[in-house]
DNA sequence: CAAATAGTCAAGCGAATACTTAATTATTAT
DNA sequence: ATAATAATTAAGTATTCGCTTGACTATTTG
């Protein structure tokens, strides 16, 4: 697994979920599967736009989505999510660790 | 504390993180503070640049800053990284207890 | 004090985003 | 078969974003 690939890979997950429509689209989706016009329907954009943005999830793996007859039906991907929950974890031993030293280290960093 | 400022506070925390230089800034940070240009340096940007980047980067709670003589320190602050897990705790069980019950639910759904 | 260093601010530029409208396709209902 | 519905695609537009350059303000340092 390469490191440019990671990198991206979570990078469409953030982005995806920079935007507020987008957001509220994957909780939306959290409770229960949802067609593109449902998604569209609370905020006032248009269906095509609607239909971007669950392309936008789709690719970050925060949604999966499967056409049934004329509609698509869109529902969480745990692949996106866990992707970021990953992130998390792997950074938080990070700061944590340095946190508990961290007045220490101000303390001692001033060389200049 | 009201929804809509709680939204717009994990809103900027998404949109610091979906740039791959400020992630980069963010976990070099978690080793140990830093100063501005010493964040510049591994990236091919002007010192302008990252301070726009820091500007991002506190803005969101990801860093906080401590001004030093002509030098400003970086750290990482909790505050923005733990936004960020708490809105991923909130929505965890909401979606892990409805994938359980996914299978069934695309099999009841198909209503049209 | 003069020169170098670190950062900041403002303006502007190109690329990426979020949207729209309009045309098109596929499916379902009358 | 016709009409209505759901989604998709393409093209255009306005806004936002990341970045640069250039001017300016501290602070060190020689």
């Amino acid at each position: 697994m390469s490191r440019h690939r990671k990198d991206t890979a979570i990078e469409s997950v953030f982005q995806a979920l920079a935007d507020r429509t987008r957001r509220q689209m994957v909780e939306r989706v959290s409770q229960s599967p949802a067609t593109v016009s449902e998604l569209a329907r609370p905020f006032s954009i248009t269906l095509a736009a609607a239909v971007q943005h669950v392309q936008v999830l789709e690719r970050s793996g925060l949604v999966r989505t499967e056409k049934q007859g004329r509609v698509r039906l869109v529902m969480v991907d745990p692949a996106g999510l866990s992707a970021l929950r990953q992130w998390l974890d792997e950074r938080r031993n990070l700061w944590e660790t340095r946190l508990d030293g961290l007045s220490t280290i101000l303390r001692e960093k001033p060389k200049r």
